[in-house]
DNA sequence: CGTCCACGGGAATTGATGGACT
DNA sequence: AGTCCATCAATTCCCGTGGACG
């Protein structure tokens, strides 16, 4: 049934994208004064997660390097690298393909850029919210060619803490807005992953559009949820999916999601995630650390918490908060405490 | 009010690394 | 080879602010 899985990783570009041409367009525009040989627009994409952010921004940039060959272009996952220096290492790696050592000063990561980019280049800023400092644009502004794509889930203001006189000199031209997919989209999704990936007759479109249903407007659900559903066929001999493991597998999915984010979380953050599953009804923030410190052999402090692994659970939606006048309550997201799970 | 909980600015410390100088 | 200094990231420490509540 599977011909092709490389169609449902997370990271596949396909060609074209659907359902968002406005939001091509916006961007190729931007980009396009770089076909003449100049520097491109500043674009600033924002909306919530699975709707096609990253993959337009990188489809842009496909684009284009189309039409002008060789555009030096740097990704940059903000959440990795969320430094000021390790963003410009990042870029002076991928723009200039300059090779490192393991660490170089600022400044020299930027007279490295500099000296060798001639021309245009586009860096894209993927997670652009989780840069600890804005001085990096600054930065990427005084580099002659140099334009950049933000992505970001809300819309906010990246120049909030840079002076007044630098903010002036720095211009976003576009910002472009993404909303939820509808059911279609996601279906018309599903529809040309199972065309590019899977055999002919391997699912109906009464199936797919019962994924995307289920999926809530979140194409990454929706597309992993379909690669769940292919696995559960074929083990069980079939050579099509069946409509009665459509529900079964998008839960799988979301499992399936969850639990490759929590074998990647660190130690602190493990063991508050540890700290909360056991904890009913979820924990103030006192109580939660008052726990972590017990269950940690090396804990942060609790401001350290707050301010990075807190956040960083948050955002991999493993948990929730909520206000309670004027105390947080954390606790475990999409766990059902009031139903029981019997075996098997 | 006083207390509890939480937020967050800002300075300081620690530790790794690498280059310059001797 | 040995010492010293600069840079940078990670982390902690100190402390003032503010809301909710009794």
């Amino acid at each position: 049934m599977l011909r092709d899985g490389e169609v449902f990783r997370d990271d596949h570009l396909p060609d074209p994208i659907v359902g968002r041409n406005r939001h091509m367009n916006e961007v190729t525009d931007a980009l396009a004064p770089i076909e003449d040989g100049f520097r491109a627009e500043n674009v600033f994409l924002f909306g919530p997660s699975g709707v096609g952010k990253t993959t337009v921004a990188k489809a842009a940039v496909r684009e284009l390097r189309r039409e002008v060959l060789e555009v030096p272009y740097a990704y940059v996952n903000c959440w990795q690298d969320h430094t000021r220096n390790r963003v410009l290492d990042q870029i002076a790696r991928g723009l200039v393909g300059a090779t490192l050592p393991r660490s170089s000063s600022t400044s020299r990561l930027i007279d490295l850029i500099k000296s060798n980019l001639h021309g245009p280049g586009v860096v894209i800023l993927d997670e652009a919210d989780q840069l600890r400092g804005t001085e990096v644009l600054y930065d990427l502004h005084e580099i002659r060619g140099l334009s950049w794509i933000g992505i970001a889930n809300r819309e906010i203001d990246l120049f909030a803490d840079l002076d007044d006189r630098i903010t002036s000199r720095i211009s976003v031209a576009y910002r472009v807005r993404f909303d939820t997919y509808g059911e279609d989209t996601i279906t018309e999704i599903l529809s040309r992953r199972a065309r590019d990936g899977l055999g002919p007759g391997a699912v109906n479109d009464d199936v797919l559009a019962r994924i995307a249903r289920l999926s809530e407007g979140d194409a990454r659900q929706a597309i992993t949820a379909l690669r769940v559903a292919v696995r559960m066929a074929s083990q069980e001999g079939l050579a099509a999916i069946p409509e009665r493991l459509v529900e079964d597998a998008v839960r799988n999915a979301e499992q399936e999601v969850r639990q490759k984010t929590i074998s990647k979380l660190n130690t602190h953050q493990r063991a508050l995630h540890e700290v909360l599953v056991e904890a009913e009804g979820g924990l103030i923030q006192k109580e939660l650390y008052a726990r972590y410190e017990e269950r940690h052999d090396d804990p942060v402090t609790l401001r350290y918490l707050r301010e990075n692994h807190l956040p960083k659970l948050e955002h991999y939606n493993l948990i929730e908060v909520e206000w309670d006048r004027g105390t947080k309550r954390y606790s475990l997201v999409g766990v059902d405490h009031s139903e029981s799970t019997p075996e098997l």
